[in-house]
RNA sequence: GCUCCCGUAGUCUAGUCCGGUCAAGGAUUCGGCGCCUUCGACGCCGUAACGCGGGUUCGAAUCCCGCCGGGAGCACCA
């Protein structure tokens, strides 16, 4: 086989690339006809996730795709699907994805702000999805104004000057206005002032002809292009006259020879705008892809008030756990393979649906726990002097994962002094409970005390069936918080060994959940910071 | 109100285009048991669904009609 090598390699990467090129389906077709085992099971297969529809016309190597966000916050976890969605077709295809930030100038309420644009390319490589190429709306407006007279050339738009509220006015009852009737010179002419100044914002727009009797209000003569004087932060005032979404992708999905647009369905009326200009114009366009609404039960918090709480101070920046932003979550250790499948799991369904956050948890828990090294916690302890323990049982070693002895152990410190979470003890008065690895002691008859010790008496150390309780040795006890899920911090103390914690790692605190360290215990000064993941 | 989209178990999802192999598969959740020092993981078992009503057909989750329910759009935002 050796000496033909090269022969063989070539048949191999032509085999492989001929079964990529076949769409799903019919591969599974070709393999059983083939026969054996393998096509029987490809067969059988059940499918475990979204379902994914072949991309129309698709030629793998050929594929552009493009991501669209508008810089107004960082991305959460609904742009997830958006970038996940994208990168699966671009993988699948070898296909290519373009970042193209949807800078136009917005509104008053929906503004561009330059330190987002850094942010959203950060959050894209973090979330392993690198563009291609980027480009920036805001750079390729005199593209668009060669694009709208060749639609004023269609007789297909013309110049309104209604004020705002009368066009909605007439959209909704059909009614069309005096400019409608505009000839194509008078439009030209009217277009030129609208370049030339001679109209403020608000005081003309250029509008596409549909059909003012289109079933659908929405699609009535919707606006093209606009004016604004609003200050854009990457061309300032340099233009005035912007153009709307729609026109935009319009000329953009042709100009940047985007072939397949694949969006959330929230943008279904702007596919038969795109294909509404493109046919006046005689143009093919690329085919349109949409998959549904998807919310995340505990993410209510809308980008809105992410964006307020992060400028008003009140969250932490837009990390911050309330904000449910990629970066929040890469901060909870939830990783961005675990949001990937999360994410993917959903297909291109249309539905629009509400998962409850436990799911992608599920997610995560899969891939990290059998990594994740275990940790004892207590919140809100309380201090326990146990009488009689044990001589010369000064530490215990204790393994590092319950299941998985190949991942070691540690040794903490114990003694007589421990720490019992408050919340354990409830109830369990004068009862004999076993520190958990430890040794087995009776509670004493009091209910805790803040700020005071209670005594124990140790009893045994053979392994009891009695209800076991976490605890911390007082010697070396490590101070720790523990930023929570809506924002909030719980204090308690972790065991000896969390002293040598450092930022990145994930833990396991028994019977609390999956926490990230966030920064060091620094004695007398910080306690060890950690983020709540998930239980 | 008008337009479009969606409707399979608690929550998601496969199956719907090309009706039978679906007495409906998978994931997650929940309950039980096991593993016996986590309320985690793992293993086993279990509960649980084709929105409703007609029709076509030997046969409908799949096709047709009507209804009901949910979502989005009707911005000079994206």
């Amino acid at each position: 086989m050796r000496p033909h090598a090269a022969e063989v390699r070539d048949l191999v990467s032509s085999a492989v690339a001929e079964v990529l090129s076949l769409p799903g389906p019919e591969r599974v077709d070709r393999l059983a006809g083939l026969g054996g085992p393998e096509a029987v099971r490809a067969k059988a297969a059940p499918s475990t996730g979204g379902d994914f529809p072949d991309l129309v016309g698709a030629v793998p190597g050929e594929v552009v795709l493009r991501l669209a966000p508008f810089p107004s916050g960082a991305l959460h976890i609904g742009h997830g699907r958006m970038l996940f969605i994208n990168q699966h077709y671009r993988e699948q295809y070898r296909g290519k994805i373009l970042l193209v930030f949807d800078d136009t100038i917005g509104s008053e309420e929906k503004r561009v702000e330059t330190e987002f644009f850094g942010l959203i390319e950060n959050d894209l490589e973090a979330a392993g999805v690198r563009p291609d190429a980027v480009y920036y709306k805001s750079d390729r407006i005199p593209l668009f104004y060669p694009w709208a007279r060749r639609v004023i050339e269609k007789d297909a738009a013309y110049v309104c000057r209604c004020p705002a509220e009368l066009l909605r006015e007439n959209r909704a009852h059909g009614v069309a206005c005096a400019h409608r009737t505009q000839t194509r010179e008078e439009t030209f002419e009217e277009w030129e002032k609208m370049l030339a100044n001679v109209y403020g914002p608000g005081e003309a727009v250029l509008r596409l002809r549909t059909d003012l009797a289109d079933p659908d209000p929405a699609f009535r003569d919707r606006v093209l292009l606009r004016i604004s004087d609003i200050d854009h932060p990457r061309v300032g005032t340099k233009y005035r006259v912007w153009p709307m979404l729609e026109f935009s992708w319009a000329v953009d999905d042709i100009e940047l020879g985007i072939t397949h647009v694949i969006r959330g369905k929230d943008l279904v009326i702007e596919d038969r705008m795109q294909r509404y200009i493109w046919d006046v114009l005689g143009i093919h366009g690329p085919p349109f892809l949409h998959w549904g609404i998807l919310r995340v039960r505990e993410a209510k918090v809308a980008k809105s008030k992410a964006y307020r709480e992060v400028k008003s101070g009140l969250f932490d920046g837009w990390a911050d756990p309330r904000t449910w932003s990629l970066r929040s979550l890469d901060r909870r250790g939830i990783s961005m393979g675990a949001l990937r499948a999360f994410t993917l799991s959903f297909g291109m369904s249309l539905s629009d649906i509400e998962v409850p956050a436990e799911t992608l948890y599920a997610e995560n828990r899969k891939r990290i726990d059998a990594t994740t090294v275990r940790r004892a916690f207590v919140a809100d302890p309380a201090r326990v002097e146990v009488g009689g323990f044990p001589e010369g049982l000064a530490t215990v070693t204790l393994s590092n994962h319950p299941d998985r002895p190949e991942m070691g152990t540690r040794t903490v410190s114990t003694g007589p002094g421990v720490f019992l979470a408050r919340k354990d003890l409830e109830g369990r008065a004068g009862t004999e409970v076993r520190l958990k690895d430890l040794v087995n002691i009776e509670l004493p008859g009091d209910a805790p005390v803040a700020g005071s010790s209670l005594s124990a008496r140790f009893t045994s150390r053979e392994n009891k069936r009695i209800p076991r309780l976490q605890w911390v040795g007082a010697e070396g006890a490590t101070p720790v918080d523990i930023l929570g899920i809506e924002g909030e911090h719980t204090s308690g103390l972790g065991e000896s060994t969390l002293r040598e914690a450092h930022p990145g790692e994930i833990f396991q605190f028994e019977r609390v959940g999956f926490v990230r360290v966030e920064r060091d215990w620094v004695p007398g000064e910080s306690p060890l910071r950690v983020v709540y993941g998930h239980p």
